[in-house]
DNA sequence: TTGCTCCTCACGTCACGTGAGGTGGC
DNA sequence: TTGCTCCTCACGTCACGTGAGGTGGC
């Protein structure tokens, strides 16, 4: 058998010299025999095998650490971590994909001169005709619209009022969108985990909550949006549902399991996908909005939008002269339909000055 | 205003005071203030937005250097460059995919114990009854498969056979499928570029062919293909074509602007949109396939497939009795529908032993 | 006094690329 | 002799993380 220099076969494997000491040096390829005296190494013909799955790997930016083991492993068992390293770089690609187009939508909303906008708006939660406590949240003010549902029980009731008190010191004048976009989530649910552990007594429930928002800054709006409550934007007189429910009845229908109508009446309705639970897991939906004046926006918990046809819902908002009596008419029609739940609405209108 | 220490401004900004000092020496984001004594640095919060875009633009894994030029422009041309800095992104990753799918294929093939196998094999060209001369040709041994369409003229005779010799001497005993995938086309491609520069005179034509070759290691079969010759499968008396054409046809057909029929007669059926040119840029189709006993491959020239209709192409390779029968019998059929081009065949039993 | 923040080196990480300066074989 | 390859340092790249050792203000 014919030994190769470094030279040849860093050429045949698609090496380079460099690299191949460096592999020496991390035992990942050794030299078949190295010259004593020159300190030559020489390589066999055989290594070639090793020595292009090495290259080949080094191609996809697996780390030396990584392919280190994944050399070791049979071919399935390679192949299958071959699989699982790619699956990891495609979710992290994804991942700065969303966040790139969450930066795009900002600054082009950016640059647009708008008219000056401001906002009026209401807010207000209602106990319902059943439920013997308020685990519903709103609020409202210039710059934030907030919504929170805690699951029932005191803990609940914590865990809502704390994601949108976070959510108030975080949205300061002078701050932008991009706070809002980067870190409200994260700092809604590290305020969720504090009030969880600051609750002294156990036995008073979960501190979990649901969580959509708007904060605006000029005429952007980001949303951020976890669990079931909702937004809805009315614009010539069209109402849009602009979140989606992070409910398991939502994903039966979103894989067409369950038609929407069956949704609203399924047992397990109330099972969220997802929700703010104080464990730094919370993933968002995070988007930037542009408004219109003339646009009014509806935030409500599902102890609205779970029991109002959303048909009478756009009716009760379109007849509303502001969002005062937008917020009486909505409340009034949950309790119409027997309020089961808490509810929680906040209506606010967009308008020029 | 209230100036902000490093650390305060950096917890608002989402960064970490090392990073800041970095941004500091590297003119991105200097403090507004520095205390001459004590060397502290301090913020004004109007700084926010800058730190905050800096941030966002790392979490996308933004290089530091492009950052620099990004954070200069405006909002308009900033969310461009980002659009554009993930275009690349995407393409990188796709590039990446793509090369550990080919892996993961050839790890897999390579587990699974097959029976032993061994190839039967014919090649063969004709210069058809019209041209002047013959620029294609055809290859086949126990490891390799190949035929190339060079275009017409001395220049494109000498690449055909260029790419293939280059793909014989890259198909050495011992070397594996890894090899084939990694370097054959680069390879091939340099090898024509050698044969146009080796010509001496100029006005016998362009340097440019096509490639279509399958690299054999036990049960495992590397595919290349760049340009409109073709690789077929027949298994079970079914003719599956292997290859999709780089012609211009093929991508009116691909866009649904043509039908499969309209395009064998279409007056530019010649025109490739990809072909080995000796330029470095050759971008080849490449895929491992696993082979079973009692499949016949058929690689062939446009002499062949844009003449004999399919089915009668199938029909042939059904009723041959050996490859060279099947040769044979392929450009008798060229023969009989006018011959206008060159003809490459090569026809291939896969048999257990 | 303790604890907190800030500072400036300076080394470690990652996987090499790129000389610098010198040797060995045709 | 020239040109080629090989060798071992050693520094540069990239964007920090992580101490080390010391200061300043409540």
């Amino acid at each position: 058998v014919k030994l190769l220099t470094i030279g040849e076969f860093a050429r045949a494997a698609g090496l380079t010299p460099k690299a191949m000491r460096l592999y020496d040096e991390l035992d990942l390829l050794r030299p078949a025999t190295v010259d004593g005296e020159s300190g030559y190494r020489y390589y066999q013909p055989a290594q070639l095998e090793r020595a292009r799955l090495i290259a080949w790997l080094r191609q996809l930016r697996m780390p030396l650490a990584t392919i280190r083991s994944v050399v070791s492993l049979s071919p399935e068992q390679a192949a299958a971590a071959v699989r699982s390293f790619m699956t990891s770089v495609l979710a992290e690609t994804a991942h700065r994909q969303r966040l790139a187009d969450l930066l795009v939508d900002y600054l082009s909303g950016r640059d647009t001169a708008m008219p000056e906008i401001s906002i009026r708006y209401a807010a207000r939660t209602d106990q319902g005709a059943i439920r013997p406590n308020n685990s519903d949240a709103a609020y409202a003010s210039d710059t934030l619209l907030a919504v929170a549902d805690g699951v029932a029980g005191p803990a609940g009731e914590r865990a809502s009022a704390a994601a949108i008190s976070a959510l108030r010191d975080c949205v300061l004048p002078g701050e932008s969108l991009l706070t809002a976009l980067a870190s409200a989530v994260s700092s809604a649910d590290r305020a969720v985990g504090a009030s969880a552990s600051s609750s002294g007594q156990s036995g008073d429930g979960e501190s979990v909550t649901t969580l959509t928002a708007f904060v605006r800054s000029g005429s952007q709006l980001a949303l951020v949006h976890i669990g079931d409550t909702r937004a809805y934007q009315l614009r010539d007189g069209e109402l849009l549902q602009i979140t989606h429910d992070h409910s398991y009845v939502q994903s039966l229908v979103d894989s067409g399991e369950l038609s929407p109508e069956e949704a609203a009446s399924h047992p397990q309705a109330m099972l969220l996908t997802k929700a703010l639970t104080g464990t730094g897991s919370a993933a968002a939906d995070v988007s930037v909005h542009s408004v219109s004046a003339g646009d009014r926006y509806l935030l409500c918990s599902d102890g609205l939008s779970r029991v109002v046809p959303s048909p009478d819902i756009r009716s009760a908002l379109v007849a509303a002269p502001d969002p005062e009596s937008a917020v009486d008419a909505l409340i009034a029609l949950a309790h119409a339909h027997g309020a089961p739940d808490n509810i929680a609405c906040v209506v606010a209108d967009v308008v020029t000055r």
